[in-house]
RNA sequence: GGCCUCGUGGCGGAGUGGUUACGCAGCGGACUGCAAAUCCGUGUACUCCGGUUCGAAUCCGGACGAGGCCUCCA
């Protein structure tokens, strides 16, 4: 099925939509941006699924071009309105703030299962970049300063040669835009659409850096500017000169990735940035969006009481049994979180462990990379998995391993849960050893009665014979 | 109001212009002292109405329904 020239890896473009093969502007350096979390706060189910969704892409492009040929810069966004009112609210520093608040975010995706990206670069410490392409904008024209703001000229961009069209990646006219437009119009706009690249802080909450432009004022920077900053730095000037392409390529990467809500204005916006800062067609080749998430088949809101966050999943399950969950569902398809829903997978999860036991991975199987390079068909991937899981356990596990599934031997994870419940061994032990004797005595009353108190206190037994013939009982917890 | 995505069996969820998805649950069987675990087998489907076609669940149009964006929300 591979392609001549390509690995075969099929990605959906939301900027041409549709399904087109991934050609890397160097292959020998793939590099990937997605939108991380604005960290204010516990992060809720729905964030977790671009992190985990991107994982996969992380695992699979490192496995078709070799873990050194990839990067991946997830950042964090530790500067926003929210951000400065829930800090100053609390009397503390924002840096502060998003140090505590980006420690239980990374704890959360841990347990998800999720690596770590290549460089996780923070906004505030990126005020410089973001300085200097806002100055590039003015001087290119397409930005200028009001009432110490600075903000981004959407129709001067139509008078930019070598850009894009405003507008191209969401599908919008600007007609459409003004027509149905919600926007409030802020007086020193020139149009409604307009949108702020840097705005001053007067207030005590705000907090301010230099401001670039000549402006005398401190400021901070609008929301959109600080993923042109730091993905121009980590993914474009990291690799100034470097690159095998085109001059014109090198100002550009590979994959853009985030949650479909971003696609307007925010990937708009900073694609409009970017371009008009460097000249170019294309901030990034292919732009990715995963889809959104529902819980019990209603909207998650706060008003509804279902505002459910990765913490409160941790609590209730194993992070592996919220990650296999979050794959069987197509990435751009929607999905109900739905508690049947993780108990299906619970029971997969222990389905599978048993079938791989504590085997070595050793290679994926082909069809299984197959499935996933479609455009990451998770779910065909996950229904290979469930072909494979009774042939060779080795390339078993290395196929779950593309999905960040079955880390750990069987044996690890029975143990660790085995300290998780509080359940004495040894005292299961000695009861299957009783019940054995029972059952040796015929003395079916009792053998029963071991049983039944097993199974109340969570166990599963699987008796079998041993070679000899002698009666053995095997046990387990699941979950 | 404008733009976009989606609608598959009890549930989850792929895929394809004509042949079994797969998984979970259910049911039947094997195994068992009886169970459990495991293995084998098995039913039910493509929202509705038109159109294109030898043939559509798969392509086109419409209706209905669900969701998203246009509000610094993944």
């Amino acid at each position: 099925m591979s392609t001549i020239g390509t690995t075969g890896l099929k990605l959906y473009n939301t900027l041409t939509r549709s399904k087109d093969d991934f050609v890397p502007i160097d292959p020998a350096a793939v590099r990937m941006y997605v939108c991380g979390p604005t960290v204010y706060d516990f992060a809720h189910i729905g964030n977790a699924r671009p992190i985990i969704v991107f994982d996969v892409l992380y695992r699979l492009l490192r496995h078709l071009y070799g873990a050194a040929a990839v990067t991946y810069v997830r950042n964090v966004t530790d500067v926003d309105d929210k951000i400065n009112k829930r800090a100053f609210d609390s009397g503390i520093t924002i840096r502060q703030l998003t140090d505590g608040t980006l420690e239980q975010f990374h704890k959360d995706i841990d347990a998800l299962g999720a690596l770590r990206p290549d460089v996780e670069p923070r906004a505030t410490d990126h005020i410089d970049e973001m300085r200097q392409i806002i100055d590039r904008l003015v001087a290119a024209g397409v930005a200028y300063v009001a009432e110490d703001h600075v903000l981004f000229e959407v129709a001067a961009m139509a008078r930019l040669p070598g850009v894009p069209k405003y507008g191209a990646l969401s599908r919008r006219s600007l007609d459409d835009m003004i027509a149905g437009s919600r926007v409030e119009v802020a007086p020193y706009k020139r149009d409604a659409m307009d949108f702020v690249l840097w705005k001053p802080s007067t207030e005590a909450h705000e907090p301010g850096w230099p401001s670039p432009a000549g402006i005398a004022q401190p400021g901070r920077p609008g929301w959109h500017i600080e993923c042109s900053a730091m993905s121009w730095k980590h993914l474009v000037a990291a690799f100034g000169g470097r690159l095998k392409c085109e001059p014109a390529d090198a100002l550009s990467f590979d994959i853009h990735g985030g949650g479909i809500d971003l696609a307007f204005p925010h990937h708009e916006n900073e694609n409009a940035q970017s371009c008009c800062a460097f000249g170019v067609e294309r901030m990034a080749s292919v732009w990715m969006h995963n889809g959104f998430l529902q819980v019990e088949g209603a909207k998650m809101s706060k008003s509804l009481g279902n505002f459910t966050t990765i913490r409160e999943v941790l609590d209730e399950w194993d992070g592996e049994v919220a990650r296999l969950n979050m794959l069987r569902t197509h990435y751009r398809q929607p999905i109900d979180w739905t508690v049947s829903g993780l108990e299906e997978s619970a029971r997969i999860l222990d389905d599978w462990y048993r079938a791989a036991g504590d085997a070595d991975p050793t290679t994926p199987a082909p069809e299984f990379v197959e499935a996933l390079a479609d455009d990451l068909n998770t779910a065909k991937a996950i229904s290979v998995l469930h072909e494979l899981k009774s042939g060779d356990a080795g390339v078993f596990k290395a196929s779950a391993a593309l999905l960040g599934l079955l880390p750990r031997t069987a044996t690890a994870r029975a143990n660790a849960r085995n300290a998780e419940s509080g359940v004495d061994p040894a005292e299961i032990e000695a009861l299957i050893a009783a019940r054995i004797a029972a059952r040796t005595a015929r003395d079916w009353a009792e053998s029963d009665r071991i049983r039944d108190e097993l199974v109340a206190r969570g166990i599963t037994i699987m008796d079998g014979k041993d070679a000899s013939g002698q009666l053995i009982t095997k046990w387990e917890i699941r979950g």
